[in-house]
DNA sequence: GGTGCCTTCTTACCAAGGGTAAGCGGACGG
DNA sequence: CCGTCCGCTTACCCTTGGTAAGAAGGCACC
């Protein structure tokens, strides 16, 4: 699109394309949650990241965790001992990145029951 | 997760899991590009809206913009006119929610750079 | 009056992505 | 010697998304 952002500025349509495939690649409902989770409780290893995260299934985890890392929001840490530890730790990047959804988070918190009522509404109509 | 909010206030697990399932549906790439694209251009029509974000398909704009709408986000007005004419524009929850991601955007922008430079060093390591 | 076009979906079909569940590796406890 | 611990990985399947074609239906043109 040859968009603007909220300020009105132009934006390079080249960049702009590089700025979505970034966009779908962090806004993943997965990501956004280990990132969330990381913001609050700080370092946490493979299994307990994964209790904390309702719903989500090893595979799903392992591979939102490596293409954290990859991206460089995340450092993971292995520690050689048996039975095997990893711990996970956002990096600056991350933790701003965090900050950044924060703002959809208190979104979500603020409007769910409008939401619902919406869905509700679209449901029952002729 | 037993949660804290980023102001450290714990969490009902009842909302929280609501709260998450929001995010899931909300936190997408293409109603991230929607939302982005009809808060700077306002009301569009089907077609314009589509040339507006390159790489979606009709089928996927066409359930983007359902979603977004069962959830409140925007209203699709219908003109009776042949050939049809559909608009969307934004509502007051989708324009906040678009504030919300403002954020995002701007951090994906700020740190496109750094992240392509993570990206490299973690492909071509060892 | 047939032919074709316009726009917004919808649908049939196929590829890709995510869930499930099982296995692996390697020390240690029983 | 067998099971257990944890962090993955893999094989299989089903759901999801992309592609492309068509439908609806009035209008313009020949």
């Amino acid at each position: 699109m040859t968009a603007t952002d909220p300020q009105g500025v132009p934006i390079d349509p080249r960049v702009e394309a590089l700025v979505s495939d970034l966009i779908g690649r962090v806004a993943d409902k997965w990501t956004m949650i280990v990132l969330e989770v990381l913001a609050a409780q700080g370092e946490m290893r493979f299994t307990v990241l994964g209790q904390h995260i309702p719903g989500i299934s090893q595979k799903m985890l392992t591979r939102t965790l490596r293409a954290m890392e990859r991206d460089g929001l995340l450092i993971r840490t292995i520690h050689p001992v048996i039975p095997p530890r990893v711990d996970y730790r956002l990096t600056d990047l991350g933790l701003s990145l965090g900050d950044a959804f924060c703002g959809v988070w208190r979104w979500a918190e603020r409007n769910l029951t409008q939401i619902e009522a919406a869905r509700h509404r679209f449901d029952s109509r002729p």
